[in-house]
DNA sequence: TTGAAAGCGCTAACAA
DNA sequence: TTGTTAGCGCTTTCAA
């Protein structure tokens, strides 16, 4: 290889293979190299040889920062995730991200689920990359970074939830009706005194509300209510657990708001030689994969995220193509997959 | 607001306010304005003003593609993993992306894992985007994607690994050293016959291969090995330890290549009146948090996975804003916690 | 099918 | 402290 000192060449830039480096290599203009990497049916068979001889001498790797500014596309796509640790959503962005990966387009991940402020910042961030979609975990209540978003024009899925007014598309599926039907599924089996423990999560008060709204409608005793806060771990479900058998001995289902806090229910339960689900049924929510393989296997509340996560990309890439996306709002629904603990 | 027509306007461009648009607001010339934004404490306090005024009524978002292709910084970093769903390396990703954000770097997230030719155009891919920085996880083996690496002068970070012969920088810690001193914790514990059960992974390769040495070294019988490919789910957990159970029953002692795996030889154990610790006892790797919550709780080896991620976001942060990284290989080490299991 | 010119939105380099 | 000029590496537009 020959290595080409340019004494020419001032001190800025990267020094890097350029397209123009491969472009008089190969003999051709700038845009006929880029026309052969990029669009090879435009150009004719023996141009294409000599440019794709030349990427292959030089090693040339396209800049995509000089053609995203150049034609106003990125093939960025961005993603906004709660947390990545032990997550549910991380299912999505898996599958978000493959789908992406096979159209060209590229995945950056923002993590919100700190202070409001920091949302605001991560939002700015993330637009200043101009990416040519945003994939959002959950819905943006309104507020600056809502209109921040709806300003910037770019192509925005929410997901994970349902609303009549999103900002752009929407992938979800209705709280309210899972925790309805969770709790019409617990009664018809005969349980009489629910429980319900759950994160400090504003989907899982949805949940909460409408599994709430259904015991009532039954006639049957309030539900009771063990908020865990912020700490979704394990741990947290055994102390619910522990104030659930000592304060409400007589709870006969609980309904938790992840499937990691119903293991620990399940743990607490049967260290204190609780039988379940003899003496209480434990339905839990996400389907974490090893949970079903676990003794007894746990009862939960089937999302399907990698689903939600192709149906995205699909979205947000024929958004960015051009193509209009119609309907714009999917109700992917849920299953209650009964299992040992009911 | 005035919506401007700018009638002289190309049909080029995204349409976005520009840095243009905020400097003739404020009465200033571009590279002003963009050292009011970028670099306020070179700028007068009159002009800073104007120009931060003329940004809020504008609601400028400055564009970083432009920015990082004039500046050949692109406050991007590029991080690597083979899975995202209930992984380990979640936990480092998470701590690195804090890190990043909190100094103005972006994370782009690539999922390697497939096919090595996936991991060829994978890595092309983050190398057209020139982003400051890359992290691995992992080390990479000598092949075309290293020498790309190599090539792009992009400074990279390797991860969760120890070799002689790293691209640039390294934090990680010692498999075999692990392998060795999990096996003797075990041996000193008085069990005699040991088991391994392991992903089909290379690391975990050599911690078997090193746990195998450790015990015949003590003049112990041949370890029992089973090897459940690339599932590493509870699921073949419990296949494992019915293996164990059925081919090689007088095993005392178990050590899996993950917590999952080892969750689910517990389980197996337990749904067959297997009693762990007495007749059996096992030992994860990884450490995932919620297991020292379970009954029995789950001895295993713990990873700082938080605090690779935070180191590597420092070294590739000074790397990409010019300063030196001395050393640049780091052993964070590994612990054996010992818990019910054991 | 190929190319010349212009510019995407920003910042480095130099000058005032 | 502020501004002018000239790119960064690519693609759009228009012309041949």
């Amino acid at each position: 290889m020959t290595r080409q000192t340019n004494s020419k060449r001032s001190r800025r830039g990267s020094g890097a293979i350029t397209l123009r480096d491969v472009a008089k290599l190969a003999g051709v203009a700038p845009i006929t190299a880029s026309r052969a990497v990029n669009t090879p049916e435009q150009v004719s068979a023996d141009v294409l040889k000599k440019v794709l001889d030349a990427v292959q001498r030089t090693g040339y790797v396209p800049n995509r920062m000089a053609g995203g500014l150049a034609s106003s596309r990125s093939r960025l796509i961005a993603a906004v995730v709660p947390s990545t640790v032990m997550s549910v959503f991380m299912e999505t962005i898996e599958s978000l991200n493959g789908g992406l990966f096979d159209a060209g387009y590229q995945l950056m991940l923002g993590q919100s689920g700190y202070s409001s402020a920091h949302e605001e910042l991560l939002l700015e961030a993330v637009i200043g990359r101009r990416p040519d979609g945003i994939f959002l975990t959950g819905i943006l209540p309104p507020g600056k970074s809502r209109t921040r978003l709806l300003a910037s024009g770019i192509p925005v899925v929410e997901t994970w939830d349902l609303t009549p007014t999103p900002i752009d598309m929407l992938i979800g599926f209705s709280h309210s009706d899972i925790g309805r039907e969770v709790a019409n599924f617990l009664l018809n089996k005969g349980r009489k005194r629910l429980a319900l423990v759950r994160a400090d999560d504003e989907r899982a008060g949805r949940r909460a509300t409408a599994f709430a709204e259904a015991v009532s409608l039954h006639g049957h005793q309030n539900v009771f209510v063990v908020n865990v806060g912020d700490s979704r771990s394990l741990k947290s479900g055994r102390e619910a657990m522990v104030r659930i058998l000592h304060d409400a001995p007589d709870v006969d289902a609980i309904f938790c708001s992840s499937d990691l806090l119903a293991l620990g229910v399940m743990t607490e339960a049967r260290a204190q030689g609780v039988a379940v689900p003899e003496r209480v049924a434990i339905v839990g929510f996400g389907d974490v994969p090893f949970l079903s393989d676990m003794v007894p296997s746990l009862s939960t509340v089937r999302i399907n995220g990698a689903d939600i996560g192709r149906q995205a990309a699909r979205f947000l890439i024929d958004r960015a193509e051009g193509r209009a996306v119609d309907p714009r709002v999917v109700d992917v629904g849920f299953a209650i997959i009964e299992r040992d603990t009911t």
